[in-house]
RNA sequence: GCGCCCGUAGCUCAGCUGGAUAGAGCGUCUGCCUCCGGAGCAGAAGGUCACAGGUUCGAAUCCUGUCGGGCGUACCA
């Protein structure tokens, strides 16, 4: 927010404390406070070196003769100032850019940035842990796009391992040359039934063991692996892969093939696009090579081992390839960030990844910056939380996982009966329109109003909920002005007279609107969707306040009728930019 | 064991570069559809900010300790 009277506050108490640096930022002001915004004194006495009532009553004696304040007070150390209607609107609503900049942060603008976000397995469906990736991804991408820096946004999918191995091991046994299609299935969904037919049957044979020899009771099934037959039956496919056999790779290519295409219907209705894919299948050895050439960073353990040494970063060390020679997890990731670094030459690139996974990517950067890349500084692992259900975590073993397309159905279906309630004539075509983007609207903005990295609490029966503090609520208010925007008959092109929204619920609707520069750059500075959740939730709330206690089309004078629909349509165009920027749908109807 | 994160209203979450009476939504209870879309608005009740110390004019916010929870600490991914 810029105001022109604490602009030139800042500017006199410069002058008049010697301290160029500190400078005064208004807030806006609290709710039962008389006035539109806040100057607080406490902080800036710091920077200035002086008495924070002291200060606070020679801005008030500066405000007080300035032409743009009406009236302003001294509460403690808080300089609370009441603007000229006129002067208000000026630094406000009254200029679109003001408001909805091009571009939030200018000198930036050349920034390119790349995030890599979703990273899904082929070898089961997506569930809510992944919708709250795609969300939280996608909107960083538009996000960091809308401060105008340039975003690459890459997916990297685990299309090969064990894990993938075991779809296919029990697709050979049980599938019987079926397809999706005649299953009347979606590939994703198709292909993880076999996932979890291995898994049973896994157990089952683990189960055989143990009653054999009493010994393995102790022993975790993971460790127990290789000894059951279905378990080396993977393993062995696994190799065959690795060797190109023709057969397993064929069918791999196949199975694959399903997934893939399953994923990209979940992410069409997500409005989720990247602008490229890697495949692991075709990066996982790139890390390996590069390990291998660099004798300089990485040294070899007695057995063979490669490792590279992390003491300086009290990291340890870290196992890059075994001594079998094959490569672990990091030694990939290694590869594959190099590779996104010579593909697009990105100035920052930035990984959206849960928080298990935070000391993973200290230990890439760390090895990245051992490297010697001087772009090392600049990679971010942006984490987030689990999402967890009421009665507790979602173990896909215990079949308590929400599964993604199952949710956006349903949300969509409760959408849809709502809207038909509300339209019982309206045509199905409109009907799935509306009720697709209420529902999903209401789904990611439920997964985006939490701070990223809390580990979140997902009830099924709060997410159908469509009213207080959620999506339709936002997109409620947009399509209300919309409509009010219809009716109004805009005949004469009048000059609008600011001076006259006066009254408490315009002055906060202008206040709020200027705030919405400064939420887009926290957003995208602090990777962070949700401030501007909040943001919008209150930018509603003022509009709703408004909109009950004052007639707009109605109103008094043509002249008070005209600024009041430039006022609307100043937050209807902060919404669409909010929601937008959510890569949220807003609707004119609903 | 060590490291990181978290404990705020019945529930889900904001607030945490120290600052004005700790906020919102849901739930509970009261009101409001002769008037611009009630997916809305107005109001009430509900909190020793896990606990104990400390720093400060001032602490939910910073520091230390205790208790409770999560995650990590692989030659798994």
């Amino acid at each position: 927010m810029i105001f022109t009277c604490v602009r030139d506050l800042t500017a006199h108490l410069q002058h008049l404390y010697g301290s160029p640096q500190a400078t005064a930022s208004p807030e806006i002001c609290p709710p039962g406070m008389n006035g539109d915004i806040t100057v607080n004194c406490f902080r800036l006495a710091g920077p200035l070196r002086t008495n924070p009532q002291e200060l606070a009553d020679a801005a008030v004696a500066f405000l007080s003769a300035h032409t743009d304040v009406a009236s302003c007070e001294r509460i403690k150390a808080f300089v609370n100032i009441t603007l000229t209607c006129v002067a208000l609107c000026r630094d406000t609503v009254e200029h679109k850019t003001v408001c909805i900049p091009e571009r939030a942060v200018p000198g930036d603008a050349s920034r390119h940035v790349l995030i890599e976000y979703s990273a899904p397995n082929t070898n089961k469906p997506q569930h809510l842990g992944h919708v709250r990736n795609n969300t939280l991804g996608s909107a960083l991408c538009s996000i960091i796009r809308r401060t105008g820096q340039r975003v690459t946004a890459v997916n990297l999918v685990n299309d090969r391992g064990v894990h993938i191995c075991k779809s296919m091991v029990a697709y050979r046994r049980y599938g019987c040359g079926e397809t999706p299609e005649s299953h009347g299935a979606k590939g994703d969904h198709y292909i993880g039934s076999y996932y979890v037919k291995f898994e049973t049957t896994f157990r089952e044979q683990i189960q055989e063991l143990r009653k054999h020899n009493a010994d393995l009771a102790e022993t975790k099934a993971a460790d127990m692996f290789l000894d059951t037959e279905i378990g080396r039956a993977a393993q062995d496919e696994l190799v065959a892969w690795e060797n190109g056999d023709l057969d397993v790779r064929a069918l791999w290519h196949r199975l694959n093939s399903w997934v893939l295409e399953g994923f990209s219907t979940t992410y069409a209705r997500l409005g989720i696009v990247f602008d490229h894919t890697y495949f692991e299948s075709e990066t996982y050895k790139i890390g390996k090579n590069v390990v291998l050439q660099d004798r300089e960073n990485f040294s070899r353990t007695e057995d063979g081992a490669v490792v590279a040494d992390l003491s300086a970063d009290k990291l340890g060390q870290k196992v890059l390839l075994r001594r079998d020679g094959t490569s672990v997890y990091v030694t990939q990731d290694i590869g594959t960030t190099l590779m996104k670094y010579e593909d697009f030459r990105p100035d920052t690139m930035i990984w959206i990844v849960g928080d298990e996974q935070i000391h993973h990517f200290k230990v890439l950067f760390a090895i990245i910056r051992k490297m010697g890349f001087e772009w090392s500084s600049r990679l971010h692992h942006i984490p987030y939380g689990m999402v967890n259900l009421p009665s507790g975590k979602m173990k896909s073993r215990e079949g308590t996982v929400v599964d993604a397309d199952d949710l956006l159905d349903e949300m969509v279906v409760l959408a849809r009966s709502a809207t038909r309630e509300r339209h019982p004539t309206l045509d199905d075509a409109e009907l799935d329109k509306r009720a697709t983007a209420i529902g999903i609207g209401a789904l990611k903005f439920m997964l985006l109003k939490m701070n990223p990295r809390t580990t979140m609490t997902f009830d099924p029966a709060a997410a159908i909920r469509f009213e207080g503090d959620s999506g339709p609520y936002v997109q409620y208010a947009h399509a209300r002005i919309a409509s009010l925007l219809q009716k109004y008959n805009h005949d004469s092109a009048t000059q609008i007279d600011w001076s006259l929204p006066n009254s408490d619920e315009e002055r906060r609707i202008a206040v709020r609107c200027a705030m919405y520069p400064e939420i887009l750059d926290a957003a995208a500075r602090d990777f962070d969707p949700s401030v501007i959740c909040g943001y919008l939730i209150d930018l509603t709330k003022d509009f709703n306040r408004f909109y009950k206690k004052h007639s707009v089309l109605s109103a008094p004078s043509d002249a008070l009728k005209a600024v009041r629909i430039a006022l609307c349509r100043r937050v209807q165009q902060i919404l669409g930019d909010g929601l937008a920027v959510l890569n949220i749908e807003a609707l004119d109807e609903m």
